[in-house]
DNA sequence: GCTTGACTTCGAGTCCGCTCGAAGGAGCAC
DNA sequence: GTGCTCCTTCGAGCGGACTCGAAGTCAAGC
């Protein structure tokens, strides 16, 4: 997922290498609102994406491999997009998410350590289920 | 999702709220063969849970709060159903599903930490996106 | 004996997040 | 100029995990 590996702008199938994403979820989260705006065109109609793009695509990435729902993070790149003077509502957007996250987090840290002393009964051959 | 704080056996309603499922969830587990045998019936048809069934869902209710996709469930349940001589699989299966845990909670810890970060950026008034 | 309410089955519906395919256009390699 | 490949849009399809509703049954309370 490295940025800036290849020179800018790139074509979307680099992209795709670039952010791990493949064409289609690239025009989809496109699509969908979630680009902080529409990606720039060549003259051929071609995307072109930019080190901003790709920046914001690692963020938006990050949000979602940590359970932010894709309706979320399109409010949150609203907020982005509507510019200066809502910082404090995008800092709740997520600070909200952070909690979830670390919620989350203890939630499957306990069932995981359940699983774990139920491995340590079957190594130590003892019980059963 | 105290298994023990009713006489036994429990009706599926109390069943529900002793695992906070849902009665359709419990009803579609076992459809679905995630249990280790069909529940148990009074004489009017009714679903009657065990202790037993009780521990079983919690255990499952792990697996899947970990993140173990159904199918799987279903085939720890199916070894479980199968009796004796297959517990070096049963320990493989549980085995690799914590390994991906584990992947996956550093994963997200990672991202965390990023979006942390940003928060930071937030609160020292810094930065955008 | 009738109502109430919790239960039964079955199949269909929903939500989420992609994922795919069809049909067509543009630019480069030879 | 003819492939070849990569791109475009659009809408449909899919997999996973529930979630819901309809229609019927049964036991207990009044």
């Amino acid at each position: 997922m490295s940025v800036s590996t290849a020179p800018h702008p790139l074509s979307i199938a680099d992209a795709a290498l670039a952010t791990g994403l493949t064409t289609h979820t690239l025009r989809y989260y496109e699509r969908d609102g979630l680009m902080l705006e529409p990606v720039e065109r060549a003259s051929s109609g071609h995307r072109r994406y930019t080190e901003q793009d790709l920046r914001w695509i690692v963020m938006l990435t990050r949000l979602r491999g940590t359970g932010m729902p894709i309706r979320e993070v399109r409010a949150y790149a609203e907020l982005c997009r509507a510019g200066d003077g809502n910082e404090a509502e995008r800092l709740a957007l997520l600070h909200a998410h952070r909690e979830r996250v670390l919620a989350q987090l203890a939630d499957v840290q306990e069932n995981l350590e359940a699983i774990e002393y139920k491995i340590g009964l079957y190594e130590g051959r003892i019980g059963s289920q």
